[in-house]
DNA sequence: AAAAAAC
């Protein structure tokens, strides 16, 4: 029910003609693999987004879901369409014209491939089905949930896994990694109880693990989806649930866990667990998992999943190299998938940066913005738990209705309680930390504010990501002060690849390395730049000139850019 | 590069 409300809030109008071409333009361009730089720049405003389907419907079951789901898995295409003219439904519950609930043909990203032995994709669920005997009651769960066509990373993904490859997966934020690796995962299990297969041996065969509790009850949720009607034990890990295993006899019952690393690691060390039966390792948000708080975590897993035969696979939306190559060591001969441009957001994402001076000034831009119309609910990312605090607090003393605040450091059932208010879309504005940047599937965001600058390009990309999801459209807007300079140019690239506007200036900004020289005051207009730094209010103004005298100084120097050699002036990148 | 999150 929520789940439809949700939908309908974001319905669109289904034209199957429309739809048609649209097919057709992507069926050449996705199969010309030598002409993939045309591809590319086609990209810029036609690629076709990447479909997903409505991973997060309640249970409810409705009349409308199945037509629904197949409207959603055009939904892209539609809403553009639908934009150019100029006719939209946006904030109304209206009810929408769903389509009837005919097999829809298969839009496709650019999809690349590396390895060896490649599995060709699956087109359709019963493709798969056919190929890799998936149970039938796998299938009816999917159908029952409306999933009807598989994303393109579902049809390439899953092959892969079923086939028993590893696989490094990168496909863009909502279009449904989770089940491509969960439907697998489900097969591999065979009938559940039947110890008596004689390669099921005891004890767990298969775990997911994410970086966020949030994340792992939500994996959990699609997981049970797919197990109704059988009974395997998919166990979402955590304190309590990892007591219970302390019992062997329920340890060995146990087929799948849905853990965050430190969780699991502690079971381990506890010597309440063991993984040597375990067959199937996923890491969700692979690039997160990787990095360097949570590697030597995820490590000590993997080294206890002593199996000789342990399939793992990573899933992210970004995949920067550092990662890729610690995620490609750990994996044995893998096949690598790349759905759309790596590290690029989906072009229905409409983004842009708004300048705010300075931190003080942020608040009333905000105030301002939702004084406005704006699409509820609206996601807002600050820096830190005590910002995400005292942001929340004072939109609730400017009487901004229905404001919600999520962070790490509330107790689990508020942040548990935050998430369902968010699910029945009970929030209208959500104030979050980085925990809810990734995998967080809540269909219904139409709007991601960055209140505080994100620290990486990952961080711009998944943030932004909670909305469009499924095949919509969404928005995002990044506020940005002169502090958050050095880090501007880069996010605004990764705008412009994914079809949205830049000013002209901000491309134009000099590069960190330069700001930081003269930043270290070894420029004559260090003067301009250097206090801004610091200061905390009141220097608004000045700060002001100082971005537009940067400005300025660069359109100057347009042509002689490189006189100043900028010894190890290097393109700025934000990944490590 | 740095905060957040993980228990």
């Amino acid at each position: 029910m929520e789940a439809f409300q949700l939908l309908s809030r974001g319905g669109v109008q289904f034209d199957k003609n429309r739809f048609k071409q649209d097919v057709q333009l992507f069926d050449k361009t996705s199969k010309k693999g030598g002409n993939s730089k045309a591809l590319v720049q086609n990209a810029d405003g036609q690629l076709p987004t990447q479909l997903d389907f409505f991973k997060y419907a309640q249970a409810g079951p409705s009349k409308k879901r199945k037509g629904a789901e197949a409207g959603l898995s055009h939904a892209d295409g539609l809403k553009r369409r639908k934009a150019e003219e100029s006719e939209d439904e946006e904030g109304d519950d209206a009810d929408v014209d769903m389509p009837p609930n005919s097999a829809p043909p298969i839009p496709r990203h650019k999809v690349t491939t590396k390895g060896s032995n490649v599995p060709p994709p699956a087109d359709t669920f019963e493709a798969l089905k056919e190929r890799y005997n998936v149970p039938s009651h796998l299938m009816s769960n999917l159908l029952q949930y409306g999933y009807t066509a598989p994303t393109a990373i579902q049809s390439y993904a899953s092959p892969i896994l079923l086939d028993s490859r590893d696989l490094a997966a990168i496909s863009p934020t909502g279009t449904g990694k989770t089940l491509s690796y969960l439907l697998p995962l489900m097969t591999a299990l065979g009938a559940p109880g039947s110890s008596s297969k004689i390669d099921a041996g005891v004890g767990v065969r298969a775990i997911v693990l994410a970086p966020t509790r949030e994340l792992a009850h939500q994996i959990h949720n699609e997981c049970l989806k797919l197990a109704q009607g059988r009974k395997w034990r998919i166990v979402l890990f955590s304190k309590a649930t990892a007591a219970t295993l302390a019992d062997k006899a329920v340890r060995d019952k146990v087929d799948v866990i849905i853990s965050t690393p430190l969780r699991l690691v502690a079971s381990l060390q506890s010597g309440h667990l063991t993984l040597d039966n375990v067959r199937h390792l996923v890491l969700d948000e692979a690039d997160r998992m990787l990095d360097t708080e949570f590697l030597s975590q995820v490590q000590e897993v993997v080294a206890a999943c002593t199996h000789e035969h342990v399939q793992k696979a990573v899933f992210s939306a970004t995949l920067p190299a550092g990662a890729e190559k610690i995620a490609m060591d750990m994996l044995n001969d893998p096949i690598r998938v790349v759905v759309g441009l790596k590290d690029t957001p989906l072009p229905l994402i409409a983004q842009s940066l708004t300048y705010v001076a300075d931190d003080p000034s942020k608040l009333p831009t905000l105030l301002t913005y939702l004084s406005q119309p704006y699409n509820p609910p609206v996601l807002i990312f600050a820096s830190s738990q005590p910002r995400a605090t005292s942001l929340a607090e004072e939109l609730v003393l400017h009487a901004i209705p229905n404001v919600d605040c999520l962070h790490a450091g509330m107790t689990k059932k508020e942040r548990e309680d935050a998430v369902s208010r968010m699910r029945r879309g009970e929030s209208w504005v959500m104030v979050s930390t980085e925990v809810m940047a990734r995998g967080m599937d809540f269909k219904g965001v139409r709007e991601v504010i960055n209140y505080d600058f994100p620290q990486s390009v990952q961080s711009y990309i998944h943030r932004i990501g909670r909305t469009g999801r499924a095949g919509r459209e969404g928005k995002a807007i990044t506020y940005f002060t002169d502090e958050d300079a050095p880090y501007l140019k880069s996010i605004a690239n990764v705008l412009l690849q994914s079809g949205s506007q830049v000013p002209e200036w901000i491309l134009k900004l000099p590069k960190p390395s330069k700001l930081k020289r003269k930043q270290m005051g070894k420029v004559k207009r260090a003067e301009a730049v250097n206090p801004a730094r610091r200061v905390g209010r009141g220097e608004a103004i000045k700060k002001r000139d100082m971005i537009a005298g940067s400005q300025r100084r660069k359109e100057k120097a347009g042509k002689g850019e490189k006189h100043n050699a900028d010894a190890g002036g290097e393109d700025f990148d934000m990944a490590p």
